[in-house]
DNA sequence: CAACATACGTACATGCATGTATGTCTTCGA
DNA sequence: TCGAAGACATACATGCATGTACGTATGTTG
């Protein structure tokens, strides 16, 4: 870290504006979804017009597609990571449940749900984008289900790529619709897996 | 039944054109949600044009409450009912998980999702709307869990509103994700059903 | 069958959001 | 220190979807 706060460099500058305007970005991509996004709000919020945003990302596309890389980052950093020091493939997936449920706190994870539902399945650039994160976080679901059922933690039961898809969706729609309602998001998300999975959580009943 | 091939009553008629223009409406919905929805679009996909959607409908927003009301009636029929036939708790829910599984095979059920993302939350008749839906959804579900856990067929934990909602959402993830992948939705909807509710299910997956 | 209402199509007006072009100020490199 | 480039604001042009006004044809009622 370099000193910053007399004068920023050019560097810096744009480099907070940025994330401003992807913060703010994210935070009206969750709320309105990409057709009601108006980039003049989305400006202002971050305390911009929209000739700084336009300065800084090519077209409204691009711009959802640059918050939508954003939280895939902060996703693998804050849940992904922690996930993947789990040794049990099991615990790896519950891991995932809670830290997924931590994150919807701050309205990010709803990203995903807002542009799927409008671009899922469409040709379009957003929704290839969207599926191809979707693929690499169902993939590494897929690989830890055939650990845990050759293992044996885990029943045998539909293709683990189902479980997987299922996995993804009802956690995201929980956590979404319990709308950060601490503490009962995790476990409940953690229930939410183990449901799919077929197995029965340790389960503290008071979460400890 | 009256005989209405030959020569339709205006009744008819009307009444054709306006459940003609949900439909396409409805799918329009579930598949681009309310902000990319273009009633040009919807009036041509039913066979008509944006005169006789304006004919019925007073505005867009009108047209998508009735949308949603139509949704509803159809959930309650197709999947409220056959719950409600129901005496255990457990057996109840777990008829509604199905019966919401197969609902979406027909892509309706996308669209109370589709506007929960862009209304949630907000002031505006069509959240209005969607949160009245929904409440009465969780209080249906509500009352379920507490018969449930008296009878002792559901454990104890977290508060019956808190597993509602999960339900409510961790169900709807679950199925649109799983995009009517017969016939693995139905019973990825019960695992979720049950875990949330932290029940085993009887599980005719393996059939023991 | 005449007068009227209803179902629907067509044409136009309006608003609003996007994208672009231009201008100003600050920072950087030689 | 001076010119160039970057960061950002402002002003303008364009497109597109909505809503409305109007026209037409097909039923309906006396």
């Amino acid at each position: 870290m370099e000193i910053t706060s007399i004068r920023p460099t050019q560097a810096e500058r744009s480099a907070r504006t940025r994330s401003a305007l992807l913060e703010s970005a994210a935070r009206g991509l969750s709320r309105y979804g990409y057709g009601n996004l108006v980039l003049e709000q989305v400006a202002r919020e971050a305390g911009y017009t929209r000739g700084a945003l336009y300065h800084q990302f090519k077209d409204k596309e691009e711009l959802a597609l640059a918050v939508l890389e954003w939280t895939d980052e902060t996703w693998q950093r804050e849940v992904g990571a922690p996930a993947a020091r789990e040794t049990d493939p099991v615990a790896a997936l519950l891991v995932m449940a809670r830290g997924h449920a931590v994150l919807c706190r701050r309205e990010i994870a709803r990203v995903a749900m807002a542009l799927r539902v409008e671009f899922s399945g469409r040709d379009h650039s957003i929704g290839r984008e969207l599926e191809r994160v979707q693929a690499g976080l169902v993939k590494r679901l897929v690989r830890l289900i055939n650990a845990g059922r050759r293992e044996g933690s885990i029943p045998p039961g539909p293709p683990a790529k189902a479980l997987a898809l299922a996995i993804t969706g009802g956690l995201e729609g929980a956590v979404i619709t319990l709308a950060g309602q601490a503490p009962h998001d995790e476990l409940l998300a953690e229930r939410v897996v183990a449901g799919v999975l077929g197995v029965t959580p340790r389960d503290p009943g008071v979460t400890r």
